[in-house]
DNA sequence: ACGTAGGGACAACCGATGGTTGTGGCTCGC
DNA sequence: GCGAGCCACAACCATCGGTTGTCCCTACGT
């Protein structure tokens, strides 16, 4: 491939050669194979050297995309000098769908989501202290276990929405309150106990006085949705930014909450020391963010964020 | 990489090879051939087959990325169903802007754009004839000169628009009428005697009696675009869809004519039976494009086109 | 018109590559 | 504790992809 490229770009196979580090005859199997492995001529053959047939002209750009393609799995993947790589908790998570949006209005950058499988912070703390990850997306952990060369910024809230199906008594609501939800059954399966998730919900429930079901293993999002749409009492909730898809028929509904809105930190840790370059553009994007809507309930961890690069030493304090 | 995708999805080797119709020990030496390049665990090996480390997650999306950019390319040049191509005369022509802004707006189409590097119209013809290309943009020609079947429909018009360097005296005119170019030398150099474009500038320069001085040999755009920049006396006529583009300091200024505008009439021709399905598509978007200016002149060959996919009738009228 | 230079293709050759079969080690589940 | 299932390693072999040597063709200079 990149032999043909070579040699389209300077017109002969001899110079291609030249330039590739091989014999002209190589270069010329090559594109013979090629050619032969298409079912087509890439060239007319000339005495001063090679032209581009019109199907050759058609596969020029082709391979251009595919060797750029290569080349970008590789610096991907490269020890040494690779590619951005975020860890994420699920891809479609908030945090997923923020990178997401980073990424469209970057395209340029080099830029890689994984998802480590496990739930355990200090699996992610540690792929993040050994460099197998630039940073990962986390909920507000105790700062102080953090290790020396490992530090964390506020990212952004996710405020919370109520996800109910259609014959649910607060369907049709626009917005709800906190105190609108009292004594409705709210139900979020799949919470590992002493887990953040499971403390947040746990103040949540005691601030609010809300019942909140946090039993239960979580078969998927298919049949939590499922359930939701067929069930008329209970109601479950997801951030705003989280990615939800159902079928056409389900009919949920996604309501706000507000006065207060139900804000759940995020924050991104990352290495002290050299951190990759192209997260410095990653924490600004997200201190651009819009901000959630005001007044905020935060869990008692959470120190009110100002939206700017500098949370990262006040985070520590 | 095809090995690498289907055991990333499958999480075994095992049935990787058995899909791709190999053992599973060819399976595992690519594998591991891959991450000896790469120099990079792409697996962990697990007692119930294999999982994606990081590394794997990474560069899976590019690996993807790479495998449907080469069946992309394959398609594009499988003789047989192959992509809709379409030849223009330059990257940088009219024809070749409205392509780049109609696949801009469907980028999912397989769309390749070549250059039969011939100006001879006859030569497009063949081309389409023999199928080598599905639709070639030409200027009008005689309708009863093409073989039975080949047709030709109206594209869209170009309207001119003068280009001058800033010392001009037409400089600073934002419009300009025909009859304001009277007097003044118009230089529009590589014009074939006999073309299409010899004919329509010699009914141009009578019809609106003009000084157009086709002579001279062409030396490229760069060098035309220098000596309009420091020339005060010299213009020349370029499409107002032509992408040119120019050093920062040359200063050019591009200036419509009106009242009438002048329309260079382009034509698409394309095989009178089975054409790509494509085209369809193509030509629909060319009657959508935004008409130009009236009141219009054209040559005398042009008839008066309505904006829709039934002109192809009217042009072998 | 002829000779020559430069570029591409073909032939013969050979090591590396990438497939095969055979087999062993490991982990999980009964 | 044992068997089933899966992956890795070893030995083997055909093919592939490179090399050198040569010929052919065309453009160009004399």
């Amino acid at each position: 491939m990149r032999s043909f490229v070579r040699a389209a770009e300077l017109g002969q196979l001899q110079r291609a050669a030249d330039e590739l580090g091989v014999t002209q005859q190589a270069v010329s199997k090559r594109i013979a194979s090629l050619e032969r492995e298409l079912d087509v001529r890439l060239f007319t053959r000339t005495a001063r050297g090679v032209e581009l047939t019109l199907d050759g002209q058609a596969f020029l750009p082709h391979a251009r995309n595919i060797i750029a393609g290569v080349d970008r799995a590789i610096t991907a993947i490269k020890p040494g000098s690779r590619a951005l790589r975020i860890d994420v908790l699920g891809l479609r998570s908030a945090q997923a769908v923020v990178l997401h949006d980073y990424w469209r209005s970057h395209p340029e950058i080099d830029l890689d989501v994984v998802t480590l499988r496990v739930n355990d912070p200090r699996v992610a703390v540690a792929a993040v202290q050994a460099g197998d990850i630039d940073a990962s997306f986390r909920s507000v952990t105790d700062p102080a276990t953090l290790p020396h060369d490992v530090r964390m910024v506020h990212a952004f809230d996710s405020p919370l929405e109520l996800l109910v199906g259609p014959r649910h008594p607060l369907a049709s609501a626009r917005t709800l309150t906190p105190s609108q939800l009292r004594r409705h059954r709210i139900w979020v399966p799949g919470i590992a106990p002493r887990s953040e998730w499971a403390e947040f919900y746990d103040q949540l429930a005691t601030d609010f006085d809300l019942r909140i079901d946090a039993a239960g293993p979580n078969f998927g999002n298919e049949v939590l949705l499922d359930i939701l749409a067929d069930s008329a009492d209970v109601a479950t909730l997801v951030g705003s930014r989280d990615r939800y898809v159902w079928p056409a028929n389900h009919d949920l509904r996604r309501i706000p909450i507000v006065n207060p809105a139900l804000s759940y930190p995020l924050s991104l840790i990352l290495r002290r020391e050299n951190p990759h370059p192209g997260l410095r553009a990653i924490i600004d994007h997200l201190g651009h963010l819009s901000p959630p809507p005001t007044p905020a309930w935060r869990p008692s961890w959470a120190t009110t964020p100002r939206h700017s690069g500098e949370d990262l030493d006040r985070t520590r304090r």
